[in-house]
DNA sequence: CTTACTCCTTCCATTGACGGGAAGGTCAAC
DNA sequence: GTTGACCTTCCCGTCAATGGAAGGAGTAAG
């Protein structure tokens, strides 16, 4: 299978395969005698994999280590739901920082009429001429 | 007043100041006859505007723009407004995307028994080998 | 056989917002 | 006069790709 049906069945773009295997993320099967790179069912999967893992946030290095799990028959759950209860715990606290931050930036534009006028609450606030609390 | 001592009293990084100098974004008052860059109470406060402004998540370009519109006596704050509204609306968007992801993962962490068996939903999921919404 | 078209290869540059560190000039204090 | 802190420019590295150029390979039609 050339990169380019291995891309698509895979759901990523060429370039993403191309790169995952330049870092050796997920290698090709072999080479093809034109030079062309050759991938199987089982590199599909492991795009696949990758991405679905990328969709959850976990980082390369992540997708690595998730990787070797996968593909360690003799691999301890627990060691999967460590990196997944990890990952859960940094998405919310991501999470709290950007509602903090929504607050204080809806609390300041709560305070702007929005008109025609130059006297800005938003930038008042941002220069820190008014008590914003940050 | 230095390099050094403008971002010790705008709070960023010299690294920073420097590389806003760079940018355009916050240019010093001059340079001084050693070639060291100058920076004045004025640059002092956009930097810290600066700061501020990324800090709620403004790119550096809106920061430009929000620059422009603090330096501009005829602003009309409905310009302030819908950059600060527009932002708060990115924010919520990552937030949405952030909690769907969390309870994705969540629900595959919660199928999971993370002992020492090899069996693991969250990568059987990861796989496409279980039914997981995703 | 030539043309046309798609697919593949490698290599290089760019993104955003800096951070690290080298090589070298400047300044104030002791 | 010699530390030590501070400043300058310059270049490379980050993260995870993405865009594009230059050129080779495969297939079908005319």
């Amino acid at each position: 299978m050339n990169i380019g049906t291995a891309a698509r069945t895979s759901g990523l773009p060429t370039k993403t395969v191309r790169y995952y295997a330049d870092i050796g993320l997920v290698a090709p099967l072999g080479r093809a005698g034109n030079g062309y790179r050759a991938y199987g069912p089982g590199e599909i999967q492991r795009l696949q994999f990758v991405r679905r893992a990328r969709a959850f946030g976990f980082s390369v290095v992540e997708c690595r280590e998730l990787l070797g799990l996968y593909g360690d028959r003799d691999r301890a759950s627990a060691d999967v739901k460590r990196l997944a209860l990890a990952r859960i715990a940094r998405l919310e606290a991501q999470m709290r920082e950007l509602a903090a931050l929504r607050d204080d930036l809806a609390r300041l534009a709560d305070a702007c009429k929005g008109d025609g006028a130059p006297d800005c609450p938003i930038l008042n606030g941002l220069a820190g001429t008014a008590a914003t609390g940050c």
